[in-house]
DNA sequence: TAGATTGTTAATCGATTAACAATC
DNA sequence: TAGATTGTTAATCGATTAACAATC
């Protein structure tokens, strides 16, 4: 059941109910804000913006978690309010693309002050999903996945380790990050008491597809893929994929680039890329070039 | 020294030479490449395309793993040629832009006929720098640097594992994936002894900018960061990221989309993404809601 | 030659960015 | 009010895609 609720209320009664509560320059807000979540909310949630509603971009997606954590680390430091210019250089973006990030959620700044710490890390951590609870079940406790089962980040999101799972049953019964890895084929019965949404494969490659296939007929509908396969999947069912030795290909490309050997396909080094092979030169006597399996 | 020769030489003399070269409809290549490499270049080479040699795009670059690691498995497999069509089915991608993104590396295909398996696995290889051999430093050996050090796409690739460093004591002396984990001060005579450019960064985030500003100082010009953190570099040094929880931040999104609880901020449902919520909810006789933080 | 498939064109779409009017 | 900073506009840039002429 649903309580929405709309109203002015006194700037004296919010500062009683809500403290260190810092933008209420004109206190009026929604009710049902309160009811649900303890946080009233912005007085800027009264122009919702055109947008609202449909089609935040991807990249803009993208970068809200850079923002959140920017956000989080300022609101430790009880840091109250931050400008565009000051929170994209911690987020390490420009601030042009900041506030038009922004502008896809809602107009939740204050034109001459800045934004609202504490509230922004509201509002994008709803826009995100955060406010709720995320069960995962991790499949493939090899030692990528007992990395990934002790990762910090997990939790402190609101996704909770539902279950570590495993085919092998030399690794079901041990246990990471102080949960037991179970087996497989429990996973139907865990996807449906803890109602899991969210899968992480971290199997060898050879198995993934498969797990990816029991995982989506288990009823979980995003998947974090770390097994270096192309995973198919029917439509409604979101891949992400993490590949280490793509990331390390393409910076291979770039540092190929950089060091500049091979004159004939080469192009125009940019000048500040060059300064890399010099550096390495002048520290070890040599032209720069690399052990060369094709050799000059 | 470079010894560039282009010449015609007989198709039965390029036979003999090279084995299993199924790409010679008309024999003319490069000298050079055979001396350089063992490989003569294709004839397609000599019509060098009016881009090659500058700006790949970034997008093109970052797939061109992907169709790298599809055309390893063909090559495995002993299939000889691939049409597009069938190359980006298998690296999930669509063959428009597989035909565009490989007209920026060249002519490398035979119209009616499709790509040389083998020519095209050397010549992608070629261009992202995979036929040198790039020594890497792991920097942080906490469970993540483990599952790195263990991580075989590495290796396979052309990427070396040339030291696995960390400053914590207790860490030092340890072993992982056989190799021993050395303390962060022998970085720089590693840097310099090994010709290091690449460098992992898998510590906490606490500690990841110094490690940055240290692997930079030490001749190191690529680096790919796993600590969730932004790191600031000089021009001229690359830096990747990986970060889970934002991969996962970013699937909480889409999900949260898909099951679309709050009809107030809600936006008109997709179709194909309102089948997983009857999916659930099918599935558990609730109405497909999760456990909420924030009760509706 | 006929059939197949590439390489390229051109249209479209989405993302970035600088600039500035709006407004706190 | 004056100063500061947002939210938005519009121009630009880069990526995607379908279609098809070129050509094997």
């Amino acid at each position: 059941m649903r309580v929405t609720v709309r109203g002015q209320i006194g700037h004296h009664l919010c500062a009683h109910v809500h403290k260190r509560i810092a933008w209420l320059p004109k206190p009026s807000f929604t009710l049902r804000s309160i009811v649900a979540t303890g946080r009233p909310t912005h007085p800027a949630d009264r122009r919702r913006p055109a947008n609202r509603g449909r089609g935040i971009p991807e990249a803009t997606v993208a970068r809200l978690p850079l923002y959140l954590r920017a956000l989080t680390a300022l609101s430790e430091r009880s840091v109250p309010t931050v400008s565009s210019e000051e929170l994209a250089s911690a987020a390490g973006v420009n601030s042009a693309k900041l506030r038009k990030d922004f502008s896809y959620l809602g107009s939740y700044g204050t034109r001459g002050v800045g934004y609202d710490v504490e509230y922004l890390v509201y509002q994008i951590s709803r826009e995100l999903g955060l406010t709720q609870d995320w069960p995962v079940v991790i499949v493939g406790i090899g030692n990528l996945g007992h990395a990934l089962a002790n990762y910090g980040g997990f939790a402190s999101r609101g996704f909770r380790v539902a279950a570590l799972l495993d085919a092998d049953p030399a690794v079901v019964g041990s246990s990471a990050a102080g949960l037991p890895v179970r087996h497989m084929d429990e996973l139907e019965q865990i996807a449906e008491e803890e109602q899991v949404s969210i899968g992480v494969i971290t199997t060898p490659p050879g198995a993934a597809q498969q797990v990816c296939d029991r995982l989506v007929a288990a009823g979980v509908t995003s998947i974090l893929n770390f097994a270096p396969t192309v995973l198919s999947v029917p439509d409604g069912v979101d891949v992400r994929k993490v590949d280490l030795s793509i990331e390390l290909q393409i910076l291979a490309f770039h540092e190929q680039r950089k060091s500049g050997e091979d004159g004939a396909d080469q192009p125009v080094a940019a000048p500040a890329k060059a300064a890399a092979k010099l550096r390495r030169a002048a520290s070890t006597g040599t032209d720069g070039d690399f052990p060369a399996v094709m050799p000059a």
